[in-house]
DNA sequence: AATGAATGAGATTTCATTCAT
DNA sequence: TATGAATGAAATCTCATTCAT
């Protein structure tokens, strides 16, 4: 989308960072010289763009961010019903974590205390009312259920968001223990979770 | 317990490391002058006790969140029954986010790439029978249930246990999240987990 | 000659670690700091250049010593007789020992057990055939002499070259003993160490 | 002898020293930790008996080496003639060099720059009268020849034990050099030297 | 006399950032 | 605009030496 106002250069920076990112590199630890060397660009020329590493590399991220949760976005409309939606997105997360993406990756670097990670919670804090960020995945897939959902307190709303975004995070942990998905696996583990965001849908209408 | 064991220089290089920690400094950050200055001790007796910076660290980071769970594992015991249990794990999980603690940034950063992390996932997976760690915690809660639980098939268990924690996240998640916190107070939104997690219990004990 | 081909930084330091060595620096012990100081560029700039410390170092007495070989190499060829080569040699050696330059200390170096020496005696065993060093300096005497020395077996050419070598090695140590230096001066040491050159010369030609 | 005169922990020291010379280690690098672990004694002792590392390290290589030379010193007087007596200490610095000795070794040492090779230098100056070292060893091998020899100029007799001394050099960089000595067999070699030996004394004799 | 825990000065090396080209 | 050579601040880590026991 607005991709294409963004500058060569910077769209190189951003898809080094995300390689590294995917190799499994440790972004705290990531050089401005390997990434501008991935990028094919001077190392110089990253501080044409940037005022900083770290705020380059926040950037990146959440450009990121941003594109696969829109893409989320996108494709939740065409699924059917709940369980599908859940689903879809499950197995869309499980296929960004194979390949160590982002999504994944984002958030858990989201949650630490670097520089890069307290840049990117104030850009989420001030993004853009048309940007997309996991939330508004999880608030569509609830608005899509419509009915008496529309119709929850405020606060119910908020606890049923975080309830889901909860199942989400379940299925985060159950990619990473590998002792857990010798038992269970990857299908299983999706039709339970989805099962449970509609049980708890469910019980929410119930509620109300 | 065993803290007796530790050399006094170890305790205290444990201790700044937990400090600068509640502060919400960036671990990965940090200097070895600063964690020694901060013990009391001299930058080189560190590379007494430790081989490295990330070394200490992990294992500073994994002696108190062995303690940190050790505490609550044995607090559960003395609650009357499963919303209680619950309960307690909250508000003491709440108070130690308030501190910025350790429970909570520990889990942080073992989700991250960093050399700190890997040690620290290292010494998670050859822990010693009898140190407890979070998931130690939620077996115990869920075990205290008795009765059904116990017939569960192996992946169902497995399936609580993680329905549990990410029940747990949730709460993290709204702790960090400033926006939702303020339209749900604490108390509201622990509630609101307990009752979940005592339904998530009946709905596993009536499928069985 | 392809000191043309040296960055300007890479003179500088030869220089540099040249010079210190000139004034009877501990070469094991000089440090990165003090070499860069000295050759006026900054401490960061040698790892532009050279992976550590030694092996600038051990490149820069490899690149002295070449450079003091041929330089004896191409004089050797305008003196008329032996004799006269060789008291080129002793002479070009004792002005080099005054200023306690490369070629003798070079040899010192390269016998020690340093990293410096370990590096210095791998680049001698595969330096290029165009890189003169002190035995072709050597061989070259030998073979101006022409005429029957060519005839003389390898086992006896051996010898031979290891003789004149003592015999250097023999003025070498006479710079270095200020008891005999005051009993016999530099011009008459030099004369009999020439006289015997030419004796040596003289008892393998014979031999065969 | 006098090392009825060391102390315990002292010749524990001078041997650790040693061992580590045999087995190649750098020392000019080695740790006053590793020595004294090696000596079986506490690093604190060391201090107990030198005022520094170097002081120790260069009284231990100044201890073997006179012990070195005052044997050979007492072996040479058995032999019969010039050409055995040389035989002999070839043979023994052969020895030594196998085992990566200190008399070779030492020597390195005391050309290099180092604190501890100046302060080898100084001890090797202000020697006691009945310490033997190299040179006390060809001197006594020139005078046992006896004869005419003792008619010599100091002059000579300083030219004829530089001689035979660069004559032990060359052994030693025959030691040293791997191709040569596939063409050259040890034996070979030290009868050439001895030869040599032999007729450098006659020539003196003759000159005369 | 003997020790080894503790230290801090100082070494090597890395790397974000600048700036002349 | 783009570059990468140059830099020096700052990091980790080593180790000779001290000193309380």
């Amino acid at each position: 989308m607005n991709d294409k106002e963004l500058a060569p250069k910077v769209m190189a920076l951003y898809g080094a960072v995300i390689a590294l990112l995917r190799e499994g590199a440790d972004l705290n630890n990531v050089t401005v010289a390997e990434i501008a060397t991935r990028a094919g660009i001077g190392k110089g020329t990253v501080y044409e763009y940037f005022s900083n590493k770290e705020e380059m590399i926040a950037q990146a991220l959440f450009h990121e961010l941003k594109a696969d949760c829109q893409q989320m976005y996108g494709l939740i409309s065409r699924e059917k019903d709940l369980y599908e939606k859940m689903n879809l997105v499950l197995i869309r997360m499980e296929e960004k974590m194979a390949e160590m993406n982002c999504f994944v990756r984002t958030m858990q670097i989201m949650l630490d205390n670097s520089v890069i990670s307290s840049r990117m919670r104030e850009m989420a804090e001030n993004k853009k009312e048309e940007d997309i960020l996991v939330t508004d995945v999880i608030r569509k897939i609830i608005d899509d259920e419509g009915g008496t959902v529309e119709k929850l307190s405020k606060e119910k709303r908020c606890h049923l968001l975080m309830t889901i975004f909860s199942r989400l995070i379940c299925y985060v942990l159950y990619q990473f223990d590998a002792k857990v998905k010798m038992e269970l696996d990857n299908e299983t583990m999706r039709a339970m979770i989805c099962q449970d965001v509609c049980r708890d849908l469910e019980a929410f209408k119930k509620e109300n």
